[in-house]
DNA sequence: GGCCCTAATACTCTAACAGAGCATAAGGGG
DNA sequence: CCCCTTATGCTCTGTTAGAGTATTAGGGCC
């Protein structure tokens, strides 16, 4: 469409893979040397992207990709320090944890983003908080600096705006606005918050987050990332540790019954500390009841 | 990545635009030479492809493009006919509508949709489910006939399910499984529903409508199609046009105050029939304020 | 001028649900 | 046998979406 007087640009395309697994109430990223996320030119002989991704995924991690979605297109210029204009496909994937192939590994996703972990209070909370109020109070106008402040505010939820653990990507864009993480070119390195990625990786990372959080919400997904088995504690910690935050565990049980996504297996886990506790399994079937939408596993607040 | 035994394939890159404006309560579309998406090669001397779209259709349409989003990225092979993979990356856009170019117009996005307008009882209804049951009774097998059913009814609202307007693309590859829309191969020439439209450009539109519906829920977009003064019923009969559905009246305007969206400009517009209405404008701030997220402006379900 | 029609604007009621707390049950270990 | 731990079940409350009703202010018509 853009005919225009600029002339068309040499691209290169390649698919990119967030494949996410929830292990020991950590979630995990399938990394390849170093920190940065697998990809690489896609396939013909493959129908569609995704067909391409799953049997690519499948040979690494010997588990089945459960759930596979489009995550977004980047294709700014410069991205990857090539001159090339480089287009990345890139995709979210469930699994459970399998030993990594030669030269990937299984690393928590909470190194890149320390600060999106609320199930306890965030380690360097208050040296970010002052990073950020810094940032503000640098603004070149008094109505600059008021933006900057209530957008910090928002974002991170501070002067009583509440924790929205959805806002992943927002937070990482203030910060590498506000020249506060590695990849930044106003990086100042007055504080070290997380672990920088090849590229533009954490910015790919950080969407990938920001779409499960979001979709746990409403639809049944995180079962993908559970054992076939498993208890109403487990499935609450699995949540938790992909929200990043606790959740109240009456209402939690609650939304789950009611919401009828799993059934009783009958048997029952001994290794509590306490009560045994029943044994679920998800109800596959709801997938195709009802299928797509509206089939919610509300995430309750608070605790 | 995936670095597999069969070989990468050549393959071509483009944009493609849904441009949306909404005029005399009806969600309008640009579209080029018949019934296609305006789509080209894109170019280099742009940084992102959002400028790069961004300043194509500004020159189009001599509106501001108020607000880009991307929204997918199609590759399956065969979708353009055409024996490369054409990689097409989508994008929403809203505007409001001025003469389109030469070559190009502004359709009304139901013409490609008409099951989809549930402000008044919608035309081919009856038709439409009676051909849905017969494609559940074509099913192989009792299961299968049962899950067609139960998916058929979940996804138009049947049977006491309610009609959600948010599954848009659900309910597009629902018929065209189904083979009840030209573009599918199994189109069976029964009943026509819609307009087709090039290659895969009607799920592409089905994409877009789906997303500019989730998106108005939480997000106030709403307003990029709006003029800068407007009665709190017009703006309703906006949202009423891009949902598809009608509103409550009381609830409507009661949320739009609490939301503090907008300030009154002080003027009233008299041609209403009745008593005069009061003119609102967007306050632009709080794009600022509540920077991202949050925002929403809820849609109250109902008459 | 008064009545009526229309649409704008304002207020009230109710059911559902999220958020939060408390109570009881069932294991293991000292 | 008591205590600790976790599982499981139940209750209370404030908020809000959904729905209905009442009043106000114009224009047109007799």
């Amino acid at each position: 469409m853009p005919q225009d007087d600029r002339a068309t640009e040499p691209t290169t395309t390649e698919l990119i893979a967030v494949i996410v697994a929830v292990t020991a109430r950590e979630p995990r990223i399938l990394t390849v040397d170093g920190h940065s996320l697998p990809a690489g030119a896609f396939l013909s002989g493959y129908r569609s992207l995704q067909a391409s991704l799953r049997g690519w995924v499948e040979k690494q991690t010997r588990h089945t990709l459960g759930y596979i979605e489009q995550l977004y297109t980047f294709a700014d210029h410069g991205r990857t320090g090539n001159d090339r204009r480089t287009i990345s496909i890139s995709y979210l994937g469930l699994t459970r944890e399998a030993e990594a192939a030669r030269g990937a590994s299984w690393q928590g996703w909470y190194r890149y983003f320390p600060w999106e972990d609320h199930r306890a209070e965030p380690r360097q909370a208050a040296a970010m908080e002052q990073a950020l109020r810094a940032w503000a109070d640098a603004g070149g106008s008094a109505a600059i600096r008021g933006q900057r402040r209530s957008r910090a505010a928002y974002t991170f939820g501070l002067e009583g705006h509440g924790w929205n653990e959805d806002l992943v990507l927002h937070r990482y864009e203030l910060l590498y606005e506000a020249g506060l993480v590695e990849e930044s070119p106003e990086f100042c390195g007055a504080i070290t918050l997380g672990t920088a990625m090849r590229h533009d990786h954490r910015r790919i990372l950080a969407t990938g987050i920001a779409r499960l959080r979001a979709k746990i919400k409403y639809r049944p997904v995180v079962f993908e990332l559970m054992p076939p088995e498993f208890t109403l504690l487990a499935l609450q910690q699995c949540v938790e540790a992909l929200a990043g935050r606790r959740l109240h565990k009456p209402n939690f049980r609650r939304l789950i019954a009611q919401a009828e996504l799993v059934e009783e297996t009958g048997g029952s886990e001994a290794e509590t500390g306490g009560r045994p506790a029943r044994l679920y399994r998800f109800r596959r079937d709801v997938l195709l009841e009802r299928a797509f939408g509206g089939t919610k596993l509300p995430v309750a607040r608070s605790r």
